[in-house]
DNA sequence: GTTAGTGCAAACCTTTTGCAGCTCT
DNA sequence: AGAGCTGCAAAAGGTTTGCACTAAC
């Protein structure tokens, strides 16, 4: 269980890691290994869940818990909250990609990624400042994206309309 | 219930900036509102609720978490998880500080707080990038602070000298 | 006097734990 | 063979909800 933490170099270095660390490679953890790293979503424990059982029926919950935390503590994936739009569950990705931020529209629910350099800068002034070193790195931001925007001004127009012919 | 976005200009107008909005200034939220406003570490509910029932033993913790909700929509506080350390509640601070980042050392679990300019520059580009508007932007990074890191390099250091003798 | 807010109990959702049995190496 | 992992059931932790009563404006 005590997986020392390393970053993966790749999308199928995620089993070799676990290998190299002497964590076994049942078929559970590959079905969900899978799962996690060719999903196009952010996906909680309980959807992982659901598309686990899809490929095995057996597959208990418990199992994609402990599964997830064990990644998590070897840092082959992050917990996500997403400002816990949709409620208090943690989402999950795998590693491989560069470090991002989460934009979250809190209207629709959308989720955008950000790779800018602040994330960069960010990390570097901390390491410089604080003596820090750093694991993990999680930058979440919520408002409302263009198109919401756009839909909301509409909204608030037409509520505008209203008002008037009611007047 | 609807309370909606507003940015508090200092300490004490949080309780005009409800007043303002019409929410009802109750014996209890004024408790509340006061221990968010003078606490020094960052609260969560629960202990939020132990220091606001030492001010009055009937407040309930259910008031607390009603409160806090209205706080959160109403932007008046920021809603913080602290990479998780220490479980899976959330933790809140009032809104009157300039953005910051939260620095948590996963070992000791001190939090620092980082206040530089890639935050601001990272709201920019958001904002620039995606036509988003922001309404609230959460960093939070985990890792070792200094003094542990001086720590565990000691302890390494002590168990090499261990197998040294062993050997 | 109204309507919003509170307290209480009970439910809810997500996640963790204990333990017996199975399985990967 | 044996440690590690899984499944099941049950519990735990944190938060929300329904409803009758109370208090702020």
């Amino acid at each position: 269980m005590p997986v020392s933490q390393t970053v993966p170099k790749s999308n199928t270095s995620a089993k070799d890691a676990l290998k190299e660390k002497g964590v076994r490679l049942t078929r559970q953890r590959q079905i969900l290994l899978d799962i996690l790293n060719s999903s196009a979503t952010h996906l909680d424990a309980e959807n992982l869940y659901l598309l686990a059982r899809a490929k095995d029926p057996k597959l208990n919950r418990v199992t994609v818990y402990r599964t997830l935390k064990m990644l998590k503590q070897g840092g082959l994936v992050d917990e996500l909250d997403l400002m816990h739009f949709g409620g208090d569950q943690h989402y999950y990705e795998s590693k491989m990609k560069p470090e991002h931020a989460h934009i979250i529209c809190m209207r629709c629910g959308r989720v955008e990624e950000f790779f800018g350099e602040p994330l960069q800068k960010l990390r570097q002034q901390v390491e410089q400042d604080f003596g820090f070193q750093i694991l993990i790195a999680r930058t979440e931001v919520g408002g409302y994206c263009a198109l919401c925007r756009a839909l909301r001004a509409r909204e608030v127009q037409d509520a505008a309309a209203q008002g008037v012919a009611r007047a």
